[in-house]
RNA sequence: GUGAUUGUAGCUCAGUUGGUUAGAGCGCCGGAUUGUGAUUCCGGAGGUCGCCGGUUCGAGACCGGUCUUUCACCCCA
């Protein structure tokens, strides 16, 4: 059979693994110096746990895991013979793959209430799945890289996380935008403007504005459902480009002034300390699942900042707080923040940009390689003491022509070689060869 | 889920209005070179033309279906 892999899903060449390993260990470096600590979960979640957590979208790009045994045998009846998948599906299928790391991590805070102190930090990097049609940046598995607080409504939070954002990106030589907002501004918008009946519809439209232009984004909010007045409204809303703008617009707006207020706190608690990317206030930043209620993140690549100007990529982060997501597990009053980092996104921005630091694309030191049967055990004994030195060495595992172990080194990139023949058994002194010059010494053991 | 798009050697791609035995570059293997890679020269291997069916005397090419790729929607990282 031709081998393949499913859609939407990708295999990695040791290079890109360990570029990947480079942006996680970046991420994960930020986490825990922040103080978030790491928690895993399954793959596989109780399909109960994961539907209607994400709307009915959501729940359509959900990968199924079939039951075990005779599935259909145990199928309901009725449903199965009317063909109705979505009735069928209960009674087939008990389990998911995870579509985030969030609803999980929800479930999770109930589970465990009694083992955690909060506050409590955590952070995850873990891969989640789901069953959306394959394009640029979006796969069907991913890595989502996430960290959430729970237990507290402090604003000193979306602080630290617009700092742990600025962090990141500037570690990795990525020169970003980071775009906030907050849902209650959204709220009290969607309240002046009498759409608080849809302001889902109302926000999704809105967010479109740098994509599509005014004119269309008038044009869809009429069709869902907004009068002249409102658009109106709106219009005004979005020609506001900083918080004090907004302010008086929404001076009806109880919710509105509360948007306000905390996102100008947290907007002073930031600009209190030096941060290195830009920080914006972004009216139209609507973005962010349901669940959302107080701040929004949205991250992007600065395509102002020189060099990066021809980077066309979605969001590469975001965020948001949640007043209320254990509520539905049972759980009452644990508000939420979190962010989540997009490292697949990143990393073909890191790509494309030939920002991947040198070292991380190899890291073997010393390849051996023997030209006889004597000489080979005697590598295999200078191979184990190097290793045992904490070098990182390699031994070609036989005598074999010395252009063909040659042609190995090459392609395995090793910067060193060592040659071991019958002189360098007796004497304990190599040819060491250095690749990229092609010079070449005796070297005493010690020294390498 | 909707609408497009792609698929030929390990990789990148040619392949004319349907016509004999499907090609190139790179890579791979062997040799020149039994103590020197990346450069040079010589030789060689490697194909179910994504898959299934149809039209035709004849299909890599045309038609239908299906899978996959890429892209735009929807939504999203």
């Amino acid at each position: 059979m031709k081998p393949s892999i499913p859609k939407g899903t990708r295999d990695f060449l040791p290079a890109e693994v360990r570029r990947r390993d480079y942006i996680f260990e970046v991420i994960r470096k930020h986490f825990r110096r922040f103080g978030y600590q790491p928690i895993e979960t399954p793959v596989m979640e109780n399909l109960e746990t994961l539907t209607g957590k994400y709307g009915e979208e959501g729940d359509k790009l959900l990968f199924k895991v079939l039951n075990n045994g005779d599935f259909l045998g145990k199928a309901n009846a009725e449903d199965l013979a009317n063909k109705d998948s979505n009735k069928v599906l209960s009674s087939i299928s008990k389990r998911g793959l995870r579509y985030d790391l969030t609803v999980p991590f929800a479930r999770y805070v109930v589970m465990h209430q009694n083992d955690l102190a909060f506050p409590f930090k955590r952070y995850a990097i873990m891969p989640v799945w789901r069953a959306d049609r394959p394009q640029k940046g979006r796969y069907q598995e991913f890595y989502q890289c996430d960290a959430d607080v729970v237990g507290s409504e402090s604003l000193l939070y979306e602080a630290e996380l617009t700092q742990l954002l600025d962090g990141v990106f500037h570690d990795l030589g990525l020169k970003a935008v980071i775009r906030l907002n907050n849902r209650k501004i959204l709220a009290g918008l969607a309240e002046i403007a009498g759409m608080a009946h849809n302001m889902m519809d109302m926000t999704i439209t809105i967010d479109k504005l740098d994509k599509i232009g005014w004119e269309k984004v008038s044009e869809e909010l009429g069709n869902r459902g907004a009068d002249a007045g409102a658009i109106n409204v709106i219009k005004q809303f979005l020609d506001a480009t900083n918080l004090a703008d907004v302010a008086p617009l929404l001076a009806n707006s109880e919710v509105g002034q509360q948007g306000i207020a905390e996102l100008q706190e947290v907007f002073d608690l930031i600009a209190s300390q030096p941060t290195n990317n830009r920080i914006e206030f972004d009216v139209t930043l609507a973005r962010g699942l349901n669940y959302y209620t107080g701040a929004i993140w949205e991250v992007a690549v600065d395509t102002d900042a020189p060099g990066q100007e021809s980077i066309k990529m979605g969001s590469i982060a975001g965020g948001g707080r949640y007043a209320d997501l254990t509520s539905i597990f049972g759980m009452k009053d644990m508000p939420g923040v979190g962010i989540s980092f997009g490292a697949e996104r990143i990393y073909d921005v890191l790509e494309e940009l030939d920002a991947f630091p040198a070292d991380a694309a190899e890291d073997l030191q010393y390849l051996l390689i023997c030209l006889d049967d004597e000489a080979l055990a005697h590598g295999f004994g200078l191979v184990s003491r190097l290793r045992a030195r904490g070098v990182h060495a390699d031994l070609y595992p036989k005598a074999a022509k010395l252009n063909k172990m040659m042609k190995y080194a090459d392609q395995r990139n090793a910067p060193k070689v060592v040659i071991i023949g019958s002189r360098e058994a007796e004497s304990g002194e190599y040819s060491v060869k250095t690749m990229a010059t092609g010079e070449q010494r005796m070297v005493n053991e010690k020294e390498f």
